[in-house]
Formats: structure tokens, C-alpha cells, sequence
DNA sequence: GCATATCCTATCTATCAAGTAGGATTCAAG
DNA sequence: CTTGAATCCTACTTGATAGATAGGATATGC
């Protein structure tokens, strides 16, 4: 489950649009609030105005706002829209994959992956990821202290 | 959670050792099981055995071997061998992440995350990757149609 | 018409994934 | 004590991608 630096501020400001909902903010605004890269924040902002989670508005008094109340937005959308389906292996979804032999059984185990996955992402909103009040399944996962050790 | 190329092949020829453990197979062997380039599997079995996962014996009936048996090793335990590890934001790891302003809240998002890819990559072990009996939590991700639909 | 935005196209650079090549080394068996 | 089969080591190629940056065209409100 890598996050690459286009998701990671993508999400970044997607949940600062959230806390200032409806509010249209520009992307000099967001890019200083988040000390972001302002030209990379905008084409950012621009991959999300294409997957019709943000609108915007040109000129002065332009900036950007979310299409959807933060509540209707997950953190799962916001990620799709900068780097595609969150879960991949070798490219190919894990429902496409195929094997020979010992690794028949594998496609479900991708499967799997993938679901836990969502079962995070996909379930929080913007509005949860920007207050903290995740929802109680979510919260089970951090709660043991295992959850903040490497490996 | 993008799987690559070098970590699927790292399953399969994991998994196709787990069911021949504990006799010691051929990198061409494995190879040709699992229709992988002969030399990338060699290159692919140093990383397992410089992470202490097989072993190997060189010359005539040489070839590897897991050092465990199939039923204590996880498959989160091989993709970490060959691709580092499972999570991470930016090239960090989940915990290290910090941010300023609405953004605050991400870092647990993030391991929550983590933790549930762990959820099911680590609790799920070469023997049962072979024999398709996956534990209950993990069967459960898998049964919702849901499970199996693009996004 | 001017300041402030978004928006569009193009470019750059470094890194990495995926795979290949060739040969040195080890070992068992005959 | 050679031969064949295997691991192991170093190096290389190739293409794609991430992570930006540059410059300007276009729209908008006052």
C-alpha cells in the first residue's frame, strides 16, 4: 500500500478543502497551508476537478471547492483520482489474476488484500479523516500498539 | 497496494516451494512451474535467502528450500523480502508521517491502513496460500460480491 | 483594463522496475 | 579428477514513471 507524493498531497488537500467547506479556496492558498509546491498542487487539483470531486472557478475570487459535502467523500475517491485503483499486482487488478499450479489459490488472497484496503480507505470521508472521529472499525486498528510498530 | 512483479513472482515460487517442502527445487525448476524468466527467479531466490527465508545448496542436486516449515511463514513475510516494506506514504513509513493544520489527523489513517493490510498478508501463511484455506477473518473479506468488483 | 486565478502544453531529471548476460564458484557422482 | 548441473556475483540495458518546473493562454470580477 504504497502512497505516492501526488496521493499523500492530494489527500492533504482534499481534507483542507473539507475543513473550509463550501468555501472555494485557491490553490496558492491550499499549496502555503499545506506547504506543498504550488504548480505541482495545481496539477493536482486539476486530476481532481477531472474526476468531478472538486469544482472550480477562474479568476479573481477563483479557487477551488469540493463538488460533494465532505461527508459524501472518501479518502478512498480521493486517492483513485490522483494514482488510480488503490490495489494492483503486476499492474493487472487482483480479480484479473491467474496461476498454474501451487499458486491457484492466489487471486483470492489478492482479493482479500484488496478488501482490507477499502475497508479503510473507502470508509473514511473527509470530514472524519480532517476532525479524527473515525468510524469504531477503523479505530480498532490503531488501537493496539503492534499497529504503530515497523516491520 | 501495488504488488510488483518481482513480489507476485516472490509468492508464487514461495508458495510452489511450500508444497514440495521439504525436498530442495531448482531455480529452473521453479522457474518452468511457474512460467517465470529462469534468471529473474535466481535474482528473485537471493533476495529470499539473503532475507534468511530459503536456503540453498549449490551444485548437482542443489537448489532451495524454505528454512521454515510452509505453515510459519507469511506471505507478508516474502513480499517484504523482495519489495521492503508493505506500506508506506511518500517513501515513510505510516508512523512516521506528521502534518500540520486539517491534515493532523492523517498519520493514524495511515497505519490504519497498514494495519489492515497486515491484517491479512501477515496472518496468512505459505501453507494456507497453497491450500486455499485462508482463516476466517480473511475468507470473510473475500465473500462479499462486493470483494470482486473493480472500482 | 488590470490583477488574480485557473488551465494547458511542454520539458526536465533522476530513479527504478524488469529483465538480460556472462561467467566464476561449488559440489556430487562416476 | 573431470564433467555436468547448479548457485552466485557483477554488470548492464531499456523503458517507464515520479516528481516536479516553466511559461504563457484564458477567464473573471471590480
Amino acid at each position: 500500500m504504497q502512497v505516492s507524493a501526488r496521493g499523500e498531497y492530494a489527500v492533504r488537500i482534499a481534507v483542507t478543502l473539507a475543513t473550509g467547506h463550501p468555501r472555494t479556496v485557491s490553490a496558492s492558498s491550499l499549496a502555503a497551508a499545506q506547504a506543498l509546491p504550488r504548480k505541482f498542487a495545481e496539477v493536482i487539483l486539476g486530476d481532481l476537478r477531472r474526476a468531478g470531486l472538486v469544482d472550480s472557478a477562474r479568476g479573481v475570487e477563483g479557487g477551488y471547492r469540493l463538488s460533494r459535502d465532505p461527508e459524501e467523500v472518501s479518502v478512498g475517491e480521493v486517492l483513485r483520482a490522483v494514482d488510480g485503483p488503490l490495489s494492483g499486482v503486476r499492474g493487472r487488478r487482483p480479480e484479473e489474476t491467474s496461476y498454474e499450479g501451487a499458486a491457484v489459490n492466489l487471486p483470492r488472497l489478492w482479493v482479500a488484500a484488496r478488501a482490507a484496503v477499502r475497508s479503510v480507505l473507502d470508509e473514511v470521508s473527509l470530514a472524519q479523516a480532517a476532525s479524527g472521529e473515525f468510524p469504531v472499525r477503523v479505530n480498532e486498528l490503531t488501537d493496539a500498539d503492534e499497529a504503530w510498530m515497523p516491520r
